[in-house]
DNA sequence: ATGTTGACCGACT
DNA sequence: GAGTCGGCCAACA
């Protein structure tokens, strides 16, 4: 049984619609105290694919892994619909999730 | 029990 | 835009 902050997490998270991002500190937030930290610490401790954690990145609109990971979660984005510039970047006014709050 | 570390954030220079 | 700092809180050695 995970925590029950971890589980307000991926139930947050799993509230983002397909082709929709959120950033860290928003799903903190929705989840409710909940440090923006834990989050990202919360999803790279997650192995659940019910859960997209590929919709999840930083408050720059940018992805914060690096290699192989990073690159799939660009692909996975990409293949939901949204749009990144050359340096991996997201519009987070135009993509981000409008939802929680 | 203590000290580091980390898929972060916001404010400041 | 780029660099620094403090705050956040759970996992790990």
């Amino acid at each position: 049984m995970v925590s029950d902050s971890y589980a307000r997490i991926y139930a947050a998270v799993r509230r983002i619609p397909v082709g929709r991002v959120a950033t860290y500190g928003q799903i903190a937030r929705v989840a409710g105290r909940v440090g923006a930290r834990q989050v990202g610490y919360a999803l790279h401790r997650l192995r659940d694919e019910s859960v997209p954690w590929h919709r999840v990145i930083n408050a720059r609109g940018e992805i914060s892994l690096g290699g192989e990971a990073g690159d799939v979660q660009r692909a996975m984005l990409e293949g939901e619909g949204v749009e990144l510039d050359a340096r991996g970047r997201v519009d987070l006014e135009r993509y981000r999730w409008r939802g929680g709050a």
